[in-house]
DNA sequence: GTCTATATTTAGATAGAC
DNA sequence: GTCTATCTAAATATAGAC
């Protein structure tokens, strides 16, 4: 099928490979999903697969190599925004909104799985967390000057649990409901200067 | 080795067994785990690690299947508390009291993945959940009518919610870094009844 | 009840023609 | 670059002796 090298054709394709990598590996699993599936899925055969990616292990993390860019863009959105607890809000919204997703849902619980035994998935992945660790942190670190957040609270630990809130809501994940409230609750009540007890000594 | 058909003996086997493959399943995954390696590591063969259990997805419920009286148990402990957010915050503060073992973490995120493509597995986990989320409900409610949560809140949402929280709290785990002190913070700062205004509006 | 040995299946990865 | 055909390895589960 090839015309000529096409180098824009060439690159669709590999595209068009990661994206049904992603959804089947979302749905099923890494490991019960075989190459053949994703082949069949791109329309395309297991050895043309391996021509675009060296193994099964480099499908996988083609899939989270677009989210940097993504992560970049949303930090950079609020980066310079008047009020720090509206934007921090706004931002943690922002990440939580595939959550409904049933596919994201579990494409993160597959990520999580993976992580620990792929060492250069964990580098694409931490570097797109701690763009938006830092990001955060920033906007902590100016919520505190302005009083509107706990000074007692530490800006990159406050960020990474945070981050971690924001999975949760993907792991409460269900259809029809969205957890954003939930989220905006959980976020505000953290944040917040504490009055002069936190509650009756038990 | 059998002196006779000696119950005792075989009932501890068989849970030695699934305790070996629990470790081996948090920390290389179900599809990773070989049944030769569990057997291995428990001091026997394949063939009798299937003679105690069907195959090896019923080897992997087993390992959750010795959470529903302990669940029962500390659900019991806090039934009566006379002060009802201190006692939510000692349950949740006893449910993520694994969370800083890397292996606890690993087989949170390993169940996650399994669940979805084995329902008794499902079944298994969803009593134990529904537990701990109506014990949770009742104390959340109880604090409600005495005025020391916010009345907004639904309690089984609200339980269901807390759960999530707590599992983040694996997700976050860091060895030598206890996840306490943000998980109480959490749940206070969620919990809390709210002020004439939650901020400036965005 | 426990073992050794093995049947069976499946999937990742490659060879080599076109 | 893309395919068909296949190699190779591994793992679940079972057979059958003891």
């Amino acid at each position: 099928m090839p015309r000529r090298a096409d180098p824009q054709r060439i690159a669709r394709k590999k595209d068009e490979i990661a994206v049904a990598a992603g959804r089947l590996f979302a749905t099923n699993g890494f490991e019960r999903t075989s190459v053949a599936q994703v082949a069949a899925a791109a329309g395309t055969s297991t050895a043309s697969v391996f021509y675009y990616f060296s193994d099964k292990a480099a499908l996988f993390r083609a899939v989270f190599e677009r989210d940097l860019p993504t992560a970049e863009a949303l930090v950079g959105r609020y980066a310079d925004a008047e009020a720090p607890v509206p934007a921090i809000l706004d931002m943690l919204s922002q990440l939580a909104e595939d959550a409904a997703d049933p596919a994201a849902s579990g494409m993160l619980v597959e990520l999580l799985r993976r992580v620990d035994h792929d060492p250069e998935l964990l580098a694409v992945v931490m570097r797109t967390a701690e763009v938006i660790r830092e990001g955060l942190a920033t906007l902590i670190a100016r919520g505190i000057a302005d009083g509107d957040i706990d000074a007692e609270l530490e800006p990159a630990g406050t960020a990474t649990w945070l981050q971690a809130v924001v999975d949760a809501t993907y792991l409460n994940a269900s259809p029809g409901h969205s957890p954003l409230p939930e989220l905006r609750r959980t976020a505000l009540g953290y944040l917040a200067p504490r009055w002069k007890e936190e509650t009756k000594t038990p």
